[in-house]
DNA sequence: CAGTGGTCTAGACCACTGG
DNA sequence: CAGTGGTCTAGACCACTGG
């Protein structure tokens, strides 16, 4: 199986800017310029930036060249935001609260989740994540041990879990199911609400090529987050 | 401006679909077959199919053809589905109550919602969508007179405000936000819940070309209804 | 003006599928 | 085998942008 020509012009492109060669903004070479680097027609080597167009990685414009396309949107709806980074980027105090960090064998639920067997030795963490000292995400997650083994000796109060896994296992789905929840008490009073409000819960079930990296359930207080998206067609 | 031949025959197919010529799983015609068709050259049909593919409207099999993709699945998170269409893909029974349809002045919150003047006459619509009898959405909207003229003439029994505006001003784009919150006593009432209830809350706003054509509220009762997505990397 | 991307042609060779 | 889609070439003319 050899890799058609465009590919590699794709590859070659990518690459120079996740090696921090190209930055956003910057003008990528033209179709004439790939065309003798290459040595492809044209037709080839606009079929490579043609196609990281459609992919939101580059932006093109008629009359004036390709350029790197700006901080990647993600565009769909509901990203895979780092909560950390999500905070400090409205400019506010970010810091988060280790509830629990541990070993624990799965129950039944809890092994479907991670598409494991009943009783298998998952690791498991509690974080309480805040806004200028209001907790704004109570994260409850577990993860599985055979592809993220150093998990239990992470420091997550530097790193959060989302932005460790992505490091060690990168993702390659994501399963979302949003729901608005009572919560039960304990976890009420680490939000600091009354157990009465509603709360916002998002469960994610992220996977890597190797499988089912992570199980996590978000809860936020209903009056402190909503989810935000736009669409265009 | 012209429009080029590859779009000619991209409209050519999207049309036989859409007038149901053309079901999911038919076989459209060929590279070849286009070829002749049209008297382009086969980079041009190619790149007709291509897109139409890259869009998921086809799917291609070397060898085989390409055929018309099943089921639109829009796989954007928190798609825009029509909520009778959902419940009966469920196999269950639809049916709707009209709670209000009016002309109302706009309140300066409304007013900001559509993009008009305050105190601008706008047209409004409540209505329960129950699955089985029970009722399921809870959905407040308003409607730009301007481009939905004939809005208060509709039957919404038969079909979903979001259906008929789909048709008079084809969406371009769209805004949701996503919350956990209490309901007040007289939605609580319309959805049978306690109002203790959490429910979710979903804000839409949707743009055609000509401006924002409707802003919706939409309830559903926490316990009966949850958001689902799912992406790829 | 020279350079960019947008559209298009008329060929070519290939891998793949079904009969 | 004939037909399909996948890749690719070496040209062409065009609209658009900046200087």
């Amino acid at each position: 199986m050899t890799i058609p020509r465009f590919a590699r012009i794709k590859e070659f492109i990518v690459g120079q800017i996740e090696q921090g060669f190209l930055l956003p903004g910057d003008q990528v070479p033209s179709e004439n310029q790939l065309l003798e680097q290459f040595g492809v027609s044209r037709m080839t080597a606009r079929r490579a930036l043609q196609e990281l167009s459609d992919e939101q990685i580059l932006v093109r414009a008629q009359g004036l060249g390709t350029f790197v396309a700006d901080a990647r949107p993600m565009s769909s709806l509901l990203e895979i935001k780092n909560i950390a980074d999500e905070i400090r980027a409205r400019g506010h105090n970010y810091h988060c609260d280790l509830i629990l960090l541990d070993a624990v064998t799965a129950s039944a639920q809890q092994a479907m989740d991670l598409s494991l067997a009943e009783g298998s030795t998952v690791f498991r963490s509690v974080l309480l994540h805040c806004e200028n000292g209001l907790p704004l995400q109570y994260e409850d997650r577990l993860v599985n041990p055979v592809l993220a083994p150093d998990y239990l000796h992470q420091d997550f109060l530097l790193q959060t879990p989302n932005a460790y896994l992505s490091e060690v296992a990168p993702l390659t789905e994501a399963d979302h199911i949003v729901e608005a929840v009572c919560v039960e008490e304990s976890i009420a009073l680490a939000l600091e609400i009354d157990s009465s409000q509603p709360c916002l819960k998002v469960s994610r079930r992220t996977c890597s090529k190797r499988g089912v990296v992570s199980f996590a359930s978000l809860f936020y207080p209903g009056n402190r987050y909503r989810l935000g998206g736009h669409l265009n067609f």
